[in-house]
RNA sequence: GGUCCUGUGGCCGAGUGGCUAGGCAGAGCUCUGCAAAAGCUCCUACAGCGGUUCGAAUCCGCUCGGGACCUCCA
């Protein structure tokens, strides 16, 4: 049946999909820290992998798709001492922390809705799985592999590597990365300087802490992934996504630790997705350049000329392949802006087209023309995702639709399967697949009613050659922010800025 | 410094060795009371230099430019 084939970052190039279970698919992917507010740079991996959670859906799968919330504090370095992250900033902002976490947490999920993504199957906290951790770091000290050292424990690289490839994913060489020379918080404890924490001691003024077997402390930032995948997806599960800035060391030591565990390999594929960039660079916290997704739906940030739709975002990202660098530029928005916007207006002529007449095409080549177009989606998705080629087949088809609702063409030019088969594919695939929705706000039921009433004078002075009125009409309508539109044939259309 | 990725027309971006996506912007025309849409047409690019090949944006080498990771990071 489909013949999915997936770039695996594991092995570098594209594999035919398998889930280990016929009919299911095991998803994980990395979610946010709450530690903040998400930025432009976060919405692609959640969309991306929302899209291919969609796809796999639409292609007969049943998803398990989790994603977790790094809610439990993390290193950053800031000045001189290591703090944590949330810890810090909740002295900040007089929040406790799990206010804090709460707050950014309910601020993400809004985020997400608006970009108008599936909740995923399951979504655990960091916090709520402590004693998962607990018990994964246990089993890796009785296996050998991870060592207690001042309270904190950390997993023993170089024992790891002697037997095992680490660096597979990340393409890194051990040895160079024994050498690797860093002043960080804590070196000192460690047996090696590419050895990675397990579990922190927290100093007296730490606020997020939890006791265990070697201390109070809390969970270093790989093993929250590791125990919580293995609970929810089992010791070895289908598909790991995230960004492609989590490859090293993240996700290298992610595999480490459950490989240990589980003994076993706990990821068939490996999906990551390229970064946002801006004038060229990485969005990120550490580059000084982000733009948050409130100032981004809201135009509010130096930069921005305006205030983006979260619909031309999402559109904006499913422009481009998953694993390439997108950079956000206003000019390029504005271009996706416009671009959804036809592309939508044509969709939803398509839906109140009807066809009557023979069934049969009478525009043959034009038929085949759009049936091959349309048949081309499942190719190019299955083709490690390239929705970036479904849209511009999309686009492709636009003047069709379009010509066909001017009557500038007939609708019979499609054979009756075609046609129809044409309404259920941009239904199926803009709606379903791609998530997108429409940007208008134009679903009032009281605007519409005095919209058509409107409508109904503006017709009635132009049958009376009434210009002053039509016009009237349609330039205050402008000033509001509606656009009123003359179609062909007389009728006309609206819609909301 | 190490590892890896990348360089496409005014801008954004697809591109599996041959048949040269798509979007946005721009130009012209058509439709139209006007406007806005829409339709048609035009603008044919692959950093540079070599090489492989009948044929390269696509493969190889070198040069130059950009980036990611090596530290928290989507």
């Amino acid at each position: 049946m489909n013949q999915l084939k997936v770039y695996n970052s594991l092995t570098r190039q594209k594999e035919l999909f398998t889930p280990i279970t016929p009919g299911h698919v095991g998803m994980y992917v990395c979610g946010p820290t709450v530690s903040g507010e998400s930025h432009l740079g976060h919405a692609r991996p959640y969309i991306t992998f929302d899209v291919i959670n969609r796809y796999l859906q639409h292609t007969g799968y049943k998803v398990r798709y989790v994603r977790n919330i790094t809610d439990a504090g993390h290193f950053e370095e800031e000045g001189r001492e290591a703090v944590d992250k949330i810890a810090s900033k909740a002295i900040l902002e007089k929040l406790e922390p799990m206010e804090l976490v709460q707050k950014y947490t309910n601020l993400f999920h809004w985020a997400m809705d608006q970009f108008n993504t599936l909740p995923p199957s399951i979504e655990p906290t960091a916090t709520g799985h402590i004693v998962e951790q607990i018990e994964m770091i246990k089993k890796i000290i009785d296996a050998g592999y991870g060592y207690a050292s001042n309270g904190s424990v950390y997993f023993d690289v170089k024992k790891y590597a002697a037997a095992h490839d680490y660096g597979k994913l990340s393409g890194r060489v051990i040895d160079e990365l024994l050498e690797t020379t860093r002043e960080l918080e804590g070196q000192e404890e460690k047996k090696d300087m590419a050895d990675f924490a397990l579990w922190k001691n927290a100093a007296p003024e730490h606020i997020m802490r939890w006791q265990s077997p070697w201390g109070v402390g809390y969970p270093g930032w790989h093993i929250e992934c590791s125990a919580m995948a293995t609970k929810y997806l089992g010791a070895q599960f289908d598909i790991h996504g995230g960004g492609m800035d989590l490859l090293f060391p993240h996700h290298e030591s992610e595999i480490a630790q459950s490989t240990i565990c589980n003994h076993t390999a706990p990821v068939r594929y490996w999906i990551h997705n390229n970064m946002i960039t801006i004038n060229g660079r990485k969005m990120g916290k550490s580059y000084n350049n982000v733009i948050k997704l409130t100032e981004l739906f809201s135009g509010d940030h130096p930069i921005l000329e305006k205030a983006y739709h979260p619909m031309t975002v999402r559109f904006f990202i499913l422009q481009t392949h998953y694993r390439s660098t997108l950079d956000f530029s206003n000019e390029a928005l504005q271009a996706s802006e416009k671009g959804l916007r036809r592309l939508w207006d044509a969709f939803e002529h398509l839906g109140k087209l009807t066809r009557e007449g023979g069934a049969a095409a009478e525009d043959p080549e034009l038929d085949q023309k759009v049936a091959r177009l349309l048949k081309e989606f499942d190719e190019f998705m299955d083709d490690d995702f390239s929705t970036a080629k479904v849209l511009a087949n999309m686009f492709e088809i636009v003047p069709v639709i379009n010509s066909i609702k001017d009557k500038l063409i007939p609708v019979t030019a499609l054979s009756a399967e075609n046609f129809l088969f044409l309404q259920n594919r941009f239904q199926t695939w803009l709606v379903d697949i791609f998530g997108l929705k429409s940007v208008s706000e134009a679903d009032n039921s009281k605007l519409q009613g005095v919209m058509q009433l409107l409508i109904a004078i503006r017709k009635e002075a132009k049958s009376r050659k009434d210009f002053v009125t039509s016009d009237l009409i349609r330039n205050q309508l402008a000033n509001l922010g509606i656009t009123l539109k003359d179609e062909k044939g007389g009728d006309m259309s609206w819609s909301v800025d």
